[in-house]
DNA sequence: TCAATAAATTTTGAATTCATAATTCAAGTC
DNA sequence: GACTTGAATTATGAATTCAAAATTTATTGA
């Protein structure tokens, strides 16, 4: 029994950053919404010295914003917004390919491909939420095999920010088909460890993704359009 | 006189986070010297709440580094975490190149080659703390003629992470050259909005810069080995 | 003298308190 | 009846206070 090693229990601020990222992230906040301290604070049973701390984190993430006097809201996401965002992420994810090809231990690239496999199982049986959720796991498993934790940590918070409930949900056929497709691709560069490749593929597959959420957007008018 | 508009006053812990970042990047705090809390209050004349909120914000960023219970330190750059930002700043200005040169107005793109008319003739001056002004301007007015804030803003944060005090002083005379070459490109390929001409001479200038960074760190042994 | 332990001090983490700005609501005016 | 004006309420911003953990200093015993 190996439980040595200091007992380190959070600290409250970083537990309730936590809390209130997932909270915004899974839409169980109202974007633009008012954050009400006293409110939060007899949730979560603290006071609101930690709370406040944590809320000044968020605004640094993206995920609220800082009004003088007036407190916080709920970031809204604008169009802009995510038009801005993929780029990065495309070029983020391109490098994290690029240096995971090179650097990925095999038991890594296993792990992806084991992932790979099992969701396009998902997509066969059209179970959508384990195809999204297996689609995170790769991505992240790419960055994570990139040896990159700079890179990561950026990876993973752009992607929080965007990441927004209501985006995941609905994809057009086409666009799935399309997806899987170039996650075949994915799949087979990083199994080769092909760099440039796999580089590339990432950077199409992340540019179609906005392409088709700017569609989805535009039929639905869901996404909220710019202030 | 149009003194319209809401009069916004900065919060203290935004105040604060400014004045701590750039004593940090300034290296007015020594890498993994203690911040010990009572002293910068007294220092900044605020008590602890504010002070507290905004090394918050600056562990998120990644300038202190926070340990339960023991407070913040001075985060220490390790030749590790230079490599490791290095390629993500190259793709980030890779990505801001290509934007700009398609976005980026006539008049945003004068002044980046006035800047740099204004860089060259620093460079043959060898007035290398005008050079490394006039550098800085003309990679964040590229960063900002990408017309992506949130591009410009992750360029920024990771900019002021690596760029220390000590990493900027001294360049070899074959480094400088080499620079201040490929930045004659970045100002042709900029003038001629050669998007993927721009966007390769970025990626090559800032791998170019590690590479340089590298080898000063390794016989200077200045760089902080990893821990 | 040195190591180990215990007391004292300092420092951090978090709750509370206080001041000020914003919001709400009611009264008064046109 | 709508619009302004001002008091009451509420929320935020920041200082202070309190508790607990860590560090330092002092003390004891070998």
């Amino acid at each position: 029994m190996n439980d040595a090693g200091p007992i380190v229990r959070a600290s409250l601020h970083d537990e309730l950053a936590v809390r209130l990222r997932s909270m915004i992230v899974e839409d169980r906040l109202e974007p633009g919404e008012r954050i009400n301290e006293r409110d939060l604070c007899e949730l979560f049973g603290v006071s609101r010295t930690p709370l406040r701390e944590a809320i000044k984190v968020l605004a640094r993430e993206g995920y609220v914003t800082l009004t003088p006097n007036r407190g916080a809201c709920v970031a809204v996401l604008t169009e802009t917004d995510l038009s801005d965002a993929f780029p990065i992420m495309a070029a983020l994810e391109a490098l994290a390919g690029e240096l995971a090809a090179r650097a990925a231990s095999d038991a890594q690239i296993a792990a992806i491909l084991s992932d790979h496999v099992r969701m396009r199982t998902a997509f066969e049986n059209r179970d959508i939420s384990a195809y999204f959720r297996l689609n995170e796991a790769i991505h992240l498993g790419i960055a994570s095999a990139s040896g990159n934790p700079t890179l990561e940590l950026m990876q993973r918070s752009l992607d929080g920010r965007v990441r927004r409930g209501r985006f995941q949900a609905n994809v057009s056929a086409h666009r799935w088909n399309q997806a899987m497709a170039e996650h075949e691709e994915i799949a087979e560069a990083l199994s080769e460890r092909d760099a440039p490749r796999l580089s590339e593929v990432l950077r199409r597959h992340l540019n179609n993704k906005l392409e088709a959420l700017r569609e989805r957007m535009a039929e639905t008018g869901d996404a909220l359009p710019d202030p």
